[in-house]
DNA sequence: AATTACTTTATAATTATTCTAAAGTATGTG
DNA sequence: CACATACTTTAGAATAATTATAAAGTAATT
């Protein structure tokens, strides 16, 4: 049974319109994932590794795979990729820009990119969003 | 042996610098990539698939791969990543921007997108490149 | 408490990709 | 040209990320 102390209310409900049931992995992945402070990028192997390190009894990996799942398709986080192979992950679901150095990502907010000339959409299409990548390398 | 007909000359010449011997996969497969007036975006997969079709006599899978990540290696093709679990690659090897349509690719000249702001690279670092893509969808 | 519904998990399957090792083809040398 | 050496192709095995399956566990409903 779920103790409903009010503290984790927020990420609860956001198990629950997701159509989850907040079981007690559910809810401690919603916590790692939404108590912070900062937006928070990963990929589904990372969020495995990181929370299971700490416990004693594992969360199976379908379990990560599926909340996340369920999460992403209620907009509760955005699927991005930069390099092939893996699904990254991102607490912002916002449209927004990234910085990417070698393997790190960092937000950009929209507002810090501004376009002077944009291109028109083919016809019969519509701009649905317009995401930036900033590659960065070490100077020197 | 190699017929050496000066009209595959510049195909062969990508697999030489690309530290490939021109052998009649390579080739054929070189001719396949470069051979066209507009830019060429796949996965191996897709490659493989329309290059075998035609053919009675299969190349396999790791010629594929092997020749597609040498000509990568030497610049004369790009990889990028849109939808996770594929790698694209892409015959511009130049830094350019992209439209996403469903599965589609479509390149947009750099200079058809300038920039009105943008963000400085963390100190540190500098920016190596910075990409655009616009995602569309229908209008209706 | 019994029934039903949803969850978790270990494990199998799948997909994209890479590795391996054997058989094939080309190149260099005398 | 013979032979040795070097590089290539390929089928199939191995790997990594992900998804599917199905049995056992837990929760909700009556
Ligand atoms: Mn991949
Ligand atoms: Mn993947
Ligand atoms: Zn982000
Ligand atoms: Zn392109």
């Amino acid at each position: 049974m779920q103790k409903m102390n009010s503290k984790n209310k927020i990420f609860i409900d956001k198990l629950r319109s997701s159509g989850l049931r907040p079981t007690n992995q559910r809810v401690e992945i919603s916590k790692f994932l939404f108590n912070r402070k900062k937006t928070f990028h990963f990929t589904v192997e990372q969020l495995k590794n990181s929370m299971n390190l700490k416990r004693s009894k594992k969360i199976s990996t379908a379990t990560f795979y599926n909340t996340v799942h369920a999460l992403k398709s209620a907009g509760y986080l955005k699927e991005f990729s930069l390099e092939n192979n893996t699904s990254y992950y991102d607490t912002n679901v916002t449209s927004h820009h990234h910085f990417f150095d070698n393997g790190k990502v960092i937000d950009i907010k929209s507002d810090k990119i501004t376009f002077q000339k944009l291109p028109e959409a083919p016809k019969g299409k519509k701009i649905k969003n317009v995401e930036v990548v900033i590659r960065l390398e070490n100077n020197n």
